[in-house]
DNA sequence: ATAAAACAATACCGATTAAGTATAGTTTAT
DNA sequence: ATAAACTATACTTAATCGGTATTGTTTTAT
């Protein structure tokens, strides 16, 4: 019931892309600096973000990460799903045969999770990085 | 992101001890036999519940488990935090150091999951076992 | 009073996952 | 050709999860 570590860190990792200027490009070593993340485990996490396309790599000498699309088009639910897969609150909103080994015909518990579930998403579907970027500017840093 | 098995079957002792006759008193055994949970991580489980006057409990012969209040006044978060404890759904939320040792002075990162916490709790906190008994009275068992 | 049927408390254990590190390789600007 | 960046994969360590074991307590029936 928790995000993980490397979620937290990619959220801020973007949200630090997202205050860059236009074409602007940064290494990692700069996000992990400022970030306080541990430089390869920045790496990971930005290696599925730009599998996601939600950043984009740069490779050599002068290379770095920037925005794969507009802050406007990124929401936390993309980042989150990008390094922790598709938002699942329980075992038996994944495997549709777990309930069934459990309760025969119809579960009540994992019909009202499924709903909870889906307002959960829709939740993190709100909030993009160009909102992020305004509080982020509103308040200094 | 996700309950643990132990929430999800404190969700369906529950809702097994919502669906008894008012007085009833079963035993773990009989609700670890029949939700298909192992019986001593059960008893560990109704402990919590316990603890939170959610199930009273009868030792002795003849004992066993009993709800403690009305299904109408126990939600899926009263259970989950009986067993979990608080929902909290990133580490910030929980340390308030957290956040300023990487975001010195204001951290919009902070700022929405903290929203975003609280409809999540609000959502849990939507759902009493008196409308699950009602789903499960309805699609039969 | 005592035996047995239940729960209580605590500690332990093995497996999995999370968080982070290491090693070797690839790309690209200079 | 070299060095500065990222890529890929595998490894390591620590924490958490899911479950079990042990010992003890309460209560009812005999």
């Amino acid at each position: 019931m928790i995000l993980n570590q490397a979620t937290d860190y990619a959220f801020r990792a973007v949200l630090y892309l997202s205050l860059l200027q236009p074409g602007e490009i940064v290494e990692a070593k700069v996000i992990s600096e400022s970030q306080n993340i541990p430089l390869r485990f920045l790496l990971k996490i930005l290696r599925s973000l730009a599998k996601a396309g939600i950043v984009k790599s740069y490779q050599g000498v002068g290379g770095g990460y920037a925005l794969g699309k507009k802050p406007a088009d990124i929401t936390l639910r993309d980042v989150l799903e990008a390094v922790e897969g598709p938002i699942r609150i329980n075992k038996c909103l994944i495997d549709p045969d777990y309930c069934n080994k459990q309760a025969t015909t119809y579960c009540p518990v994992h019909h009202v999770l499924a709903s909870i579930q889906q307002t959960i998403t829709q939740e993190f579907d709100k909030y993009n990085f160009e909102q992020l970027k305004e509080y982020a500017k509103q308040y200094g840093k």
